[in-house]
RNA sequence: GCGGGUGUAGCUCAGUGGUAGAGCAUCACGUUGCCAACGUGAUGGUCGUGGGUUCGAGUCCCAUCACCCGCUCCA
């Protein structure tokens, strides 16, 4: 069963060097992350894993690897830096927060309406609202300047109904707003040494974005790559990078951070209007590709030991889900996402984007754009460019601006998404009777102890006193503890988790309860990431049976030698094997290697297998061939 | 940014104004022949940070930072 909770694999991540937290010595740094000595051999596995699959394994693929700090108009003219951004607004009386251009305006016919448009007129440019960007979107929105020339569009009268107060909050309808505030997500430093004051030319002049995506530098080089590498269309270049967004809410341990890592592709092909009898049109290859990805994650999910009941349970934690239209990106024509079902409240995620994006780009970057493209993509003409990124098709005769699919997934949230679905609590010894009546009668001691502090709450509220308990969290927190206890056994992983909701806090007989089953259930289960081999940090581990013994370590030290010069590996002699075992669970480990007594006289060694904990003796000259195939590299 | 919660040893946590604790982990010695063994001892904390109240603050007050949950977001 995969992790119940973030915190689970939160925990295990800090504890055995995957992940730590960015800045520690000072106290930290907004959902900044580091990856530990662990970590980062997971990362490189899935990058090794996807530029495998994105690149070597296809025949129509390169990559690049383009600069972070790009000039600045890359970003002006791919429209980051007017609509890479979020204008948000808060209601004051129900502290509900919302996308500025997403609240509703009253119904037509309200009298309010009218109000704010009388408003919007009225005021004129005096009367603007301290100007925030909204989503510009071609011709349906109007831009405000002191020429006055502007037409009152739902977005205008929206902008202008919030700051004059005159459209009712959704929830509580009241007319209560913060200022619209409007967040880019791009990061901005300077190019040289820059002294003049922020929005001045000077100032602009050196001003540099970190890549939002990495996106944008494949397309920079979309003709260096075609031309050097003598490509015809179709073919795709990857990419895998760090992206910097300065996003309002990280957070969910490395789900959404500030700093992260994309590999991502853009895969070029004919315009829809050129595609031909029997070629394939963009929506099949952007179907192609949303199948792919697909499949790869799904094929990374499944350690080789799953069977057919566990290969189902983990496809239904992925599926492809098609974005509305409100939902597409300014660039796209269409995007499906690739979904998993993380644990606890953060549920359903993105873990991938593929997006048809047609030629906005491309087009977006040409110089001399041509007048329909302008319209129909809705972009500004480009006067900055020196390239035109066309490209002459010689099968069909016919120059064109190549359409492009986007696959782009995130390193980091790759890594989240594999750590959660590998990560297993599993009872490796029977709980006893008594053990789950202890439990039981515990739960009942708790749940007589937090009815009286409901009670108590109910009074004090009632007599307008402070609680000591939400009685509402309290009552949460019983009803769950009651249908965990009424499920046990089968219910015993989820018992500890129960203790965390939050209605649990300050009852005494909870915090009793705690250390004891805490020790229980460590001694009845262990903790298993059952990662995919190749995404395993450490690929095998060898122990001597007993370390005073010169003869066993000398040949354990001698094995793990020879397989480090392969893949990581890790010489372990620091306590008992069993505990040694366990050790290896916890971070994934595939293979362990123990070298015994009976080692010495015939060269064989037990090896001994992650998930199944079956042990096997294998000749020592053998190995090799034993575990490669089964460590599924290359 | 707003609301709620949390912050004490490497980890999990106890400690409700009066001498900073437990279990696990780590280290040393002994013991230990395949799935989180045991004994003895040791190391380790200016209680997130900065102010304040008090004879005295981990505990009360204020500020601040970080993290968690929700609003939000989308790789």
């Amino acid at each position: 069963m995969p992790a119940l909770s973030l915190e689970q694999v939160r925990n295990l991540c800090m504890r055995r060097g995957f992940v730590f937290p960015g800045s520690a010595a000072y106290g930290g740094l907004g959902s900044f992350w580091d990856y530990g000595p662990l970590g980062v051999e997971m990362l490189n596995n899935i990058k090794q894993a996807w530029w495998h699959d994105a690149v070597y394994e296809r025949d129509d693929m390169e990559g690049v690897d383009a600069a972070i700090l790009m000039s600045r108009k890359v970003w002006q003219h791919s429209g980051h830096e007017a609509t890479f951004s979020d204008p948000l607004v808060d209601c004051k009386a129900c502290k509900s927060r919302f996308r500025a251009d997403h609240v509703p305006l009253p119904p037509i016919g309200d009298p309010l309406r009218e109000e704010v448009r009388r408003h919007a007129a009225s005021n004129g440019a005096g009367g603007e609202p301290a100007v925030w960007p909204t989503r510009w979107d071609g011709e349906e929105l109007v831009v405000s300047d002191e020429t006055g020339d502007r037409r009152f569009s739902e977005d205008d009268q929206r902008r202008v109904g919030l700051v004059h107060k005159l459209i009712p909050c959704p929830k509580c309808n009241e007319f209560d707003w913060t200022e619209p505030r409007n967040f880019n997500l791009m990061f901005q430093s300077h190019v040289g040494p820059v002294a003049a004051a922020a929005g001045t030319d000077e100032e602009k002049a050196a001003r540099v974005y970190m890549r939002p995506e990495t996106a944008q530098g494949i397309f920079m080089n979309f003709a260096h790559v075609q031309r050097s590498m003598a490509r015809k269309v179709p073919f795709g270049i990857a990419q895998i990078g760090k992206a910097f967004r300065n996003e309002i809410t990280p957070g969910n341990f490395i789900f959404r951070t500030r700093e992260f890592e994309q590999m991502e592709i853009e895969f070029f092909i004919k315009p829809e209007q050129y595609v031909q009898e029997g070629e394939k049109t963009d929506e099949q290859w952007h179907q192609e590709w949303i199948d792919r990805r697909f499949h790869w994650w799904l094929k990374l999910a499944t350690p080789p030991s799953a069977g057919n009941q566990e290969m189902e349970e983990i496809e239904q934690r992925f599926r492809k889900r098609a974005q509305t239209a409100d939902e597409l990106a300014h660039y796209a024509k269409a995007t499906t996402d690739i979904e998993y079902l993380f644990p606890g409240s953060l549920g359903w995620g993105e873990i991938e984007g593929v997006a048809n994006r047609t030629d906005f780009d491309l087009t977006a970057h040409s110089k001399d754009i041509p007048e329909d493209d302008l319209k129909r993509l809705k972009l500004e003409d480009n006067k900055d460019s020196n390239e035109k990124f066309d490209y002459f098709d010689p099968d069909a005769k016919k120059r064109y601006v190549p359409w492009v699919i986007e696959p782009s997934a995130g390193v980091t949230r790759a890594m989240l998404t594999f750590l959660c679905e590998a990560y297993d609590e599993e009872f490796v010894k029977e709980p006893s009777k008594q053990d789950i009546d202890q439990i039981k009668s515990d739960a009942a001691m708790i749940k007589n102890n937090a009815e009286k502090k409901i009670k108590q709450a109910e009074k004090d509220i009632a007599a307008g006193k402070e609680a000591k308990h939400d009685p509402v969290q309290v009552r949460e927190f019983l009803d769950k503890l009651e249908d965990v206890v009424t499920r046990l056994p089968e219910s015993l992983s989820e018992v500890l988790l129960t203790l965390d909701h939050p209605g649990a806090q300050n009852l005494e007989p909870v915090k009793k309860f705690r250390p004891p089953t805490e020790k229980f259930m460590d001694e009845i289960s262990r903790t298993v990431l059952r990662l995919h081999p190749r995404l395993a940090p450490i690929k095998l581990a060898v122990f001597p049976l007993k370390k005073n013994n010169a003869g066993l370590v000398e040949l354990a030290q001698k094995i793990q030698r020879t397989f480090q010069k392969r893949f990581r590996t890790i010489y372990d002699d620091s306590a008992g094997i069993g505990k040694l075992y366990r050790r290896q669970d916890e971070i994934g480990t595939p293979y362990c290697i123990t070298v015994d007594f009976e080692s010495l006289e015939d060269g064989t060694v037990t090896v001994r297998e992650r998930d199944t904990m079956s042990q096997e003796r294998v000749p020592v000259d053998t190995l090799h061939d034993y575990l490669l195939p089964r460590l599924e590299l290359g």
